[in-house]
DNA sequence: ATGTTTCATGCAACCGGTTGCAGCTCGCGA
DNA sequence: TCGCGAGCTGCAACCGGTTGCATGAAACAT
């Protein structure tokens, strides 16, 4: 057994109340004692329990971090970020993966609830009166979806997608094709309004495949119905079904970005590595996660607001887009 | 505030030790009282604070899962696995990132100590003696390292690595290079290892070059040494560095495979897609992931056998690989 | 009618900490 | 010399559950 707060004031003669102010709030107590305490404790290779710590105070220090996909790279800068972000105001960040199961997911907010202070919901598949109704039992940020009465933060996927649409129709693209997401998406159906309007606006046509898994599985598996519809400039959900749709058009001697050109969404890092690499929306994936850390601290600390952070993205131009043939 | 037990207890009219046996033994309970509780409960949205129960039962039902990077393709395969393994064993997995900071790794595991009733340690950067030390306070497995006295789960990298040597041999190489992992990875000390002996029972050169970052970064970096090596064939330290490498390669005018054969291991997704497609060294990594929670939960009921699990790997020859000009 | 089980529930201690309050000691000023 | 405040420490209740034991009632056997 682990030694406990006991076994420490009884090894140094004080009182459990003293050892636990000794590690909790060590200015109320006199340095002699402190000192006595500690090298007992550390003797006896005592560390506080922070469950049990939680149970009387309220608070974990932890914070809960909820992804549909971990294998999708548009996560990991966002994780990287937050977890560093968040040790700098002593919390720690614990990942989990819902597989895209909202089943899954809704299980995992459970679980997550009495042992975080608060989660980050980072593109959920729940349905919103599910989230409204767990909101009730732990603290939220919502990445990646809007949802009235939570504090929210947005990558502006609209603008992404009129920038994308706009180079590709700017390279004299008329036939274009958007290689939508998973049905639950709710940035999925952001990108299919704005470049709808954005092709329209440009007088170009736009047909909407999908729904695709926003994987490379997906990307290959839309390739067929890209060439079909003779589209030749295509705007997909994300930078792995990019890479899976120009693998697909590759097998099928489908060139890009001579015959098609190809704009992903993310930026990854998979995406600057691909050969040709991505032309791309860029996503503040980072700050993001900076910033829902905030929030979240913040909402856990007063109660919630519930602000809504909308952050600016941009069109990087690389190998994957080209001049329309004539 | 959200109902606690007693609310439930009042509000059925009964003692707080049926609510609590309504929950973690409902055959104490006559049926017509459960019935009651389970609605009074219901009603006022009662969920059991699981951190509070584990107090009491030392049992959270929850795994700790610690890597060294995250957005290492190598990992999510294992993560899943874990995961879903785990859901069947009505666990949940939390996954948390190091950053590879040895630092960062040993506080994790702290925080995690008595929150989680077991941690996996993949590719672990701390010295034997911490992560000795730290096994008093949590059980452990580790994954990809060898530490005597605890349950382990070994992918078998020196055959690999020799699989991947003969490869290149075989195809008429005999300029070897081995783009070498971080310092601290027992894995990349296995692969020298099991690479010179292969190299040297060939009648081959190989030199070793390292220790570089486990990324694509490290693998840009290190393009240029393996140019001035004069190697026609490089083994990687995994899929990663083998992308970055064939990247830097390419910036430099060198073609994969006509003037060099690269080989990578892990078989990640990125490697299937790249171009070149990568010959890779397959690892198991999904069976690892089960396995691992297997033997976790296993001595997290009797208190810790120690296991050797060794996973054999093979070689997926693909195109990055090619005969040796004469 | 009595003794013995069985079943359901209550009681109270306990898990490992935290914290408001009270009491003690000491030094200082009057 | 006394009173007072500051600084430490102890006491005990509490956080939200679990669980061994005792109690009481009903069911059964004799």
């Amino acid at each position: 057994m682990t030694a406990t707060i006991r076994d420490v004031a009884r090894a140094s003669g004080v009182h459990v109340s003293t050892v636990s102010r000794t590690f909790s709030a060590p200015h109320l107590v006199n340095a002699e004692t402190r000192n006595r305490v500690l090298a007992v404790a550390e003797d006896l290779g005592y560390r506080p329990n922070r469950a049990a710590r939680a149970l009387t105070t309220g608070r974990t220090h932890n914070i809960g971090l909820i992804v549909a996909d971990i294998s999708n790279p548009f996560f990991p800068p966002l994780i990287k970020a937050a977890q560093a972000h968040a040790r700098t105001r002593d919390y720690h960040v614990f990942v989990a993966d819902t597989d895209e199961d909202p089943q899954v997911e809704e299980e995992l907010i459970q679980t997550l609830t009495k042992q975080v202070d608060g989660v980050l919901l980072c593109s959920p598949r729940l349905s919103n009166r599910v989230i409204e109704r767990l909101h009730a039992d732990v603290p939220f940020v919502v990445v990646n979806r809007r949802i009235k009465g939570m504090p929210t933060i947005l990558m502006d996927v609209a603008q992404g997608a009129r920038l994308a649409i706009e180079h590709l129709t700017g390279l004299g693209h008329r036939r274009l094709a958007l290689a939508a997401g998973p049905s639950g998406s709710w940035t999925s159906g952001q990108m299919r309004e704005a470049a709808a309007a954005a092709a329209a606006a440009s007088g170009a046509e736009l047909v909407i495949l999908g729904p695709n898994a926003p994987t490379e599985q997906g990307g290959l598996a839309v390739a067929a119905e890209v060439v079909a519809s003779g589209a030749t400039g295509v705007l997909t959900y994300n930078d792995l079904v990019a890479i899976g749709l120009i693998e697909g058009l590759y097998e099928r001697g489908v060139r890009v970005p001579d015959d098609v050109s190809v704009v992903g969404v993310d930026d990854t890092l998979s995406g600057r590595l691909n050969r040709p690499k991505l032309t791309t929306v860029a996503m503040p994936t980072s700050a993001a996660g900076r910033i829902a850390v905030d929030l979240l601290l913040q909402s856990v600390g007063d109660g919630g607001t519930s602000t809504l952070t909308t952050l600016e993205t941009r069109l990087v131009v690389r190998e994957s887009t080209g001049e329309a043939r004539s």
